[in-house]
DNA sequence: GTCTATAATTTGATAGAC
DNA sequence: GTCTATCAAATTATAGAC
């Protein structure tokens, strides 16, 4: 299955180059060595094959957040989630450079990112209310909101280590932890 | 040149609904109730179209913003800062929502966004070294990775302006304004 | 699994008349 | 300023051979 990788890789790079829309399967069979009609036989339509990319990043996204996000005491699930952006964007930094750019346009994208973060308004109100704060889904909205912007921010802008820590420890002294 | 304006308004809302490589000039055409033609003889390419709109709501944005960000002591010039997403997007809900959409793959978008912020950062920077941050080059990038998150989120989401207010009040808590 | 060839449609843009 | 008619190129996708 090199061929197919190949697509799938060819496909990453230029809908994060280009957008999807802008991306032609023709540019994708170009950039992967193969022939157009290939991407058709493998994947369908280029929606699936945009479809079939994001949803093994959000699977291994999944797969890298899950144990750094259970169990943990109110403080420690608010810090970590404050960390999420390094987290996900040193794991996997070319698959969410693409999210970053198409997301805002893209319904795929958008539809699959929305069901990864779901869960964590809940229990980022959970976690604020437990510490006392007076208006604990305000500050949950709050801080999804700046933790869109910074994974958004580190996509794009491939930081070094050292500023991208100094930046959330900055953000982490803003919440006490 | 009401024909003109007709294009623009059309542009602007197609361009928002699917972003521009994937607006047709066609469609634009159609929706403005003109001919394709005159796109061209009036814009003379579609990015030339996207570019005035651009340039218009950046032009409309300096004048809007410009008032509220001269003169302020360190205190008041952070706090405006925070406010600059709900000043924006309430003064042209239309033409920040297609930013949103569009910025993270559009060059043309990106650029004159670049440019609207770039004096944003020496003078947060100067004035959290002001109020004795000890950091104040990492607090004033921090702030502007904030302030483009929430201007982002307004854009998509328009909420009531209650919740807008609660949650730019609750930000300005973290800095104690 | 992989290719060549091609169909059917859409695209941005121009020519020329009024 | 505005239109109709038109073009050359590019687009997604399929058929059929190996």
């Amino acid at each position: 299955m090199s061929k197919k990788q190949d697509i799938l890789d060819a496909a990453l790079k230029l809908f994060t180059e280009n957008g999807a829309r802008a991306t032609s399967t023709k540019s994708i069979a170009s950039e992967a060595e193969t022939s157009e009609a290939l991407i058709f036989k493998h994947f369908g339509s280029k929606d699936n094959l945009l479809e079939e990319i994001i949803k093994k990043g959000y699977q291994a996204a999944a797969k890298t957040t899950s144990p750094y996000l259970i169990g943990q005491t109110p403080k420690e699930y608010i810090a970590k989630m404050i960390e999420l952006p390094i987290i996900l964007t040193k794991s996997n930094p070319d698959f969410w450079r693409m999210q970053y750019k198409i997301i805002a346009l893209n319904l795929i994208s958008s539809r699959y990112h929305d069901i990864f973060m779901r869960p964590c308004f809940e229990k980022l109100t959970i976690s604020f209310e437990k510490l006392g704060y007076k208006q604990p889904a305000l500050e949950a909205e709050l801080l999804l909101i700046h933790i869109d912007g910074v994974w958004k921010y580190l996509a794009a802008h491939a930081l070094d280590s050292e500023r991208e820590n100094a930046l959330i420890s900055t953000m982490k002294e803003k919440y006490n932890l």
